[in-house]
DNA sequence: ATGCCTGCAAACCGTTTGCATCCAC
DNA sequence: GTGGATGCAAACGGTTTGCAGGCAT
């Protein structure tokens, strides 16, 4: 795997240790191939070896991300999802304020949005964290026919 | 002030009761007239009544967000951001990433790409979470900053 | 008078941290 | 052997909740 050859190479040029658990954790990720949070992270490497701790798990999503290998989003439920980034090519995701599905989208106009915030404001949005908050194809259906309701009532 | 009676009307359709601590929390945001945390809040509406608890801020943001009157942003610092929604109109919020700074952003550009998300992915985007996070111009100077510098050691 | 709303305090939950031990180097 | 990494458990901080008393209706 590409990134797990990332991964070890980027241990090693920094003088961090490989260790079962982060190949355990990097692993997981990769297996999971979308979003996931910190505690579904640690269940699933729990059922490979009972001796992992979710701190470990918490210390290496930083160690990852500290080597922009993944992208977290914060879901509206309070709790990171993490993301392992197989390349690094700006992807939207588009995260459900209901269920907290994320979906993962190609878009070809967000670039001259990106460009139009950076001359304007000076501010550089980050590709790790691009996301946009709404609703589901599924959600959204619920909550449109809920909001009928409410106001028919 | 056009939300104040706008919540005033929502309570009384809807048989929630008018109360100070509720005014207050009201008056505050508008006072702000931006985003701010739930403490800030809070710290705000206790210089004018010091009998006023954090879970009745909580509370009345709760009952704000569900008559659709208050945005809110999840910062990147694990802490959620209310803002008063003065008008209905689609706003952009920048949020930096380190700072949790956050800026609104009116983008001609955003609207082609919420109608192509729709279009494709069936997916909402709501006008109440229009939030892009990123680096804001101040980190973006010191994180590059550093980068280099990181990258030269 | 009624019961919604509040303050208080404790619980909650995801995340972080301190520390003794362990193991990759 | 040495110091970075781990497991354990406790702390942390933002948010939520249960409950008895208070106040808007």
């Amino acid at each position: 795997m590409s990134c797990q050859t990332d991964f070890i190479r980027e241990l090693r040029e920094r003088g961090f240790r490989l260790t079962a658990q982060r190949e355990m954790v990097l692993g997981v990720l990769h297996e999971i191939d979308g979003f996931a949070t910190a505690d579904e992270i640690y269940r699933r490497v729990h059922t490979l070896s009972a001796a992992v701790d979710i701190s470990t798990v918490y210390r290496t999503l930083d160690l990852l991300q500290s080597f922009s290998l993944i992208a977290l989003v914060e879901g509206g439920d309070g709790q990171r999802r993490y993301k392992l980034l197989l390349d690094h090519v700006a992807h939207t995701h588009l995260v459900c304020i209901e269920c907290g599905a994320v979906t993962g989208a190609g878009l070809d106009t967000i670039q001259p949005v990106l460009d139009e915030i950076k001359s304007r404001y000076g501010f550089v949005v980050d590709p790790g964290h691009l996301n946009l908050s709404g609703w589901c194809p599924q959600c959204c259906e619920k909550h449109t026919a809920q909001d009928s309701l409410s106001r028919a009532a």
